[in-house]
DNA sequence: CTACTTGTACTACCATCGTAGTACAACCCA
DNA sequence: TGGGTTGTACTACGATGGTAGTACAAGTAG
């Protein structure tokens, strides 16, 4: 999986976890891609990336900053749109598989007591 | 979607439905990469792999048919692997995305209302 | 054996993508 | 205003992946 993908997840994970809280400052993209071991850009397109999604907000000359907006009943809305096109994906190439939505559904109530999120 | 990824689809979604049986002949790389207007290559591609995964089977000289083997009890275990790495993968990115186990189990009983598979 | 069919190996081209390098623009602060 | 932050635009290189072209191998059928 490409670098900037996997900081984007990463990002993403934190935020979605709380440890990063809204409002809260990222390191400066060369703070991180020096501790990555990236290039600058790279991190500046995760950035620019999640501030188009409204999850960051950044202010040159002073950082990357955790966005409020996410808690808006907008971005709820667009959550949610991730989540039916994450499921439409998921449910077409489980379809071409020859899966049911049954299957999918065992499946994953079996794994509901395994892995509790 | 790449042309050789359509074409697996289609494939393995023809025999997940019955529209392609046990034993039957399917066309010839030339025939099919004619009608598709795609280098034959790329259909030898498809049918090398859906082979190697056990769906197909091809004689030289004369053909390629859906192969019988998966319905043999490895084939079932073959194809639940490849379920539970597909709900992996959904998992992995549902969670990168904040939602719970329980969200996704939601947004699919309420599909299953829907699209009857 | 020969002609014809089938699938296959090898190669090369082209597009796309990810990343790095460098130079620039906006902004803060003393 | 000037030096030091910050993020950003532009470019180019390398790798990868997908497709096509051509030539080959294995098998069938007359």
């Amino acid at each position: 999986m490409p670098l900037y993908a996997q900081l984007t997840r990463a990002i993403q994970f934190a935020i979605a976890t709380g440890r990063l809280r809204i409002g809260e400052q990222l390191p400066t993209v060369r703070q991180l891609a020096v501790e990555l071991r990236v290039n600058a850009n790279t991190v500046a397109k995760v950035y620019a990336e999640l501030e188009r999604s409204g999850i960051l907000e950044t202010r040159r000359g002073v950082g990357t900053f955790v966005s409020a907006r996410h808690l808006d009943g907008n971005h709820h809305e667009e959550h949610d749109k991730h989540l039916t096109a994450l499921v439409d994906r998921f449910l077409e190439e489980a379809n071409a598989m020859g899966f049911s939505v049954d299957d999918l559904l065992d499946q994953l109530q079996s794994r509901r007591k395994k892995e509790p999120n």
